[in-house]
RNA sequence: GGGCCUCUAGCUCAAUUGGCAGAGCUGCGGACUUUUAAUCCGUAGGUUCCGGGUUCGAGCCCCGGGGGGCCCA
């Protein structure tokens, strides 16, 4: 059995506090719960850190408990909202006996009344009034001296409102329910964006606004799951660790396996293992879970993402368009109960309705006055590039990259309302299946909302044969440097050669489909991004 | 990668031309039996992100570094 260090909290006896020094703890120091243990002096503790500490010692050292293995709950805050509000007048009082927990988010304590807020998870909130009369002199005094702001508290009581009609439980009995070491942030005023981030668990008690998002996340989750399971789609998981990266352009984290000596990448797509799993019968598949990309982090990329892969046997990209307005839709009605998206800055957009449909290369040629085609030359097409002031890297360019970066340019920045884009450039998705009417394009959309790309679905490609060219096409780029670029992975054209059905597959950002659906950008849509560590 | 902005008490923010580092909330002490960010009186709380420099004197000016944000590519 592996025992961990635990790592306690050194806490002293009750010191007269002098002079205006911040004392110290050691947070190293192994202390088996004993409040005798003397201070380390080490690191700085802030005052009202220390006076909270203090309080937990006393109230050990007095045989109390600040962290009881639990208090005796009958109801929670919204059973009590849900039964009582609106039943009840100023003044009331019922002969109902509650026992309820919550932290405290707001304390009036007056000389024989004093008032607490508990505040649940969600955010609602139930007033507790203790009373000198009702609990004792002894009990309120040790409730003023013991409860602060952030601490969990457990109030046993009547329900009644009070003569200014709150709801609230009288009390008869109070507890700690588990004591806050650290003071809350003032709460009528917002943290700074990296303290939300930072410290999200603060964030989530502080800001209503990060608790729906929590929430709107897991209802969009659910309802994506919900949408496949009701198509007979399975979700699978393939590995994260690959011992090649592909499926997809960019550039991947490296890490290394001890057991093997060899390294391994974090995975970028999950595509190749998931058509591996459609030749293997798994017709109708799909995986929602991590990507990782060494790539630039900002406000619309994070180095580690949530993906939605889904394939489907004998669709095509026209199925996986039907599919993904669906998917989006839906998700849309389950997690906000509309499909009319408003954003933080008053902006709307509908995602109900038809969705526009458009080609790459002529919106291209009518957005930027030139007519482009799979056929026009590098040479052409960089000089159009320079003259829109587009920044490329001439030793990699290829003319398909080069129309993808114009199409963005002059395009992609618009597209609020929900657009598809169609039929892309060869060479720049060498996992598509050619177009089966159009030279020089393949069967491939992207999906744009909100002026990025939400999602991308493809006609796969499942000739093996053109397969393995194009992977040794991207060979050759990766030869020439471009560090995006795929492997030749073996595994994959030996699984394509012994036959994938025809197929269609779809690829979304979850991330970014909340913040198409939210507004907001990715940090705020992630729980816990990875924030750059503070020296 | 480039440009611009920003970092001051636990939190949110001030600080005039370079001239004694401040306020509100939080904390601590006191008063108060119907409060809603309770109120009132008193009080404490600082490595002004870090390291150099200029100056009689730097939160402020200069150089270098770090964190964060926005815009561009």
């Amino acid at each position: 059995m592996i025992r961990e260090r635990s790592a306690r909290v050194a806490v002293w006896p009750r010191q007269p506090s002098r002079g205006t020094r911040a004392r110290r703890y050691d947070d190293r120091v192994n202390t088996e719960n004993s409040p005798q243990q003397p201070p380390a002096p080490d690191i700085d503790v802030p005052e009202q850190v220390r006076v909270r500490l203090e309080k937990r010692a006393r109230i050990l050292d007095e045989g109390g408990q600040a962290y009881p293995v639990s208090v005796p709950v009958t109801h929670t805050i919204a059973a009590i909202r849900d039964a009582y509000d609106g039943t009840l007048e100023a003044g009331d009082e019922t002969q109902d006996l509650v026992g309820v927990a919550g932290r405290v988010v707001f304390q009036r304590n007056t000389g024989k009344l004093c008032f607490a807020t508990l505040q649940d998870g969600e955010g609602r909130t139930l007033q507790v009034m203790l009373s000198q009369r009702e609990v004792g002199a002894d009990s309120l005094a040790a409730f003023k001296a013991d409860v602060d702001l952030g601490d969990h508290l457990f109030a046993h009581g009547r329900v009644i409102v009070s003569r200014t009609g709150e709801l609230s439980v009288f009390a008869d009995d109070w507890r700690l329910a588990a004591k806050a070491i650290r003071p809350l942030p003032a709460l009528h005023k917002e943290s700074s964006e990296e303290n939300r981030v930072r410290r999200r668990h603060v964030d989530l008690i502080a800001r209503p606004a990060a608790r729906e998002m929590v929430r709107t996340r897991a209802a969009v989750m659910r309802s994506l799951r919900e949408s496949f399971h009701q198509r007979d789609f399975l979700e699978i998981e393939t590995p994260m660790l690959q011992t090649m990266h592909g499926g997809a352009s960019a550039r991947p984290f490296v890490t290394h396996m001890n057991a093997y000596d060899i390294d391994l990448y974090l995975r970028i797509a999950p595509e190749l293992f998931l058509k591996r799993a459609v030749v293997g019968g798994v017709e109708r598949v799909f995986e929602i879970n991590r990507n990782f990309r060494n790539e630039g982090a900002d406000s619309s990329h994070s180095p580690e993402f949530a993906m939605l892969e889904a394939y489907e046997a004998y669709g095509d990209y026209n199925t996986m368009a039907a599919l993904t307005q669906d998917l989006v839709v839906t998700a849309a009605r389950d997690a906000l109960g509309t499909t009319v998206v408003t954003l933080p800055d008053g902006r709307e957009y509908d995602l109900g309705g038809e969705w526009k449909d458009i080609q790459l290369y002529p919106s291209l040629s009518a957005a930027c006055g030139e007519e482009i085609t799979p056929h026009t030359p590098l040479a052409d097409l960089l000089t159009l590039a320079k003259r829109a002031d587009i920044s490329l890297d001439e030793k990699t360019a290829t003319p398909g990259k080069v129309v993808e970066e114009l199409w963005e340019h002059f395009v992609g920045d618009d597209l609020y309302a929900p657009t598809f884009v169609r039929d892309f450039p060869v060479d720049t998705s060498p996992l598509t299946r050619a177009h089966r009417s159009q030279e020089g394009v393949v069967e491939k959309w992207d999906l744009y909302v909100r002026g990025f790309e939400l999602a991308t679905a493809y006609s796969e490609l499942v000739d093996p044969v053109v397969q393995r060219e194009r992977f040794e096409q991207q060979a050759r780029l990766a030869a020439r440097g471009d560090a995006e670029a795929m492997q030749v992975d073996e595994e994959f054209l030996q699984a394509m050669e012994h036959g994938m059905p025809p197929s269609g597959g779809m690829g979304m950002g979850i991330d970014r489909l909340l913040m198409a659906l939210t507004g907001h950008g990715i940090r705020e849509t992630i729980t816990f991004p990875l924030v750059k560590p503070r020296s």
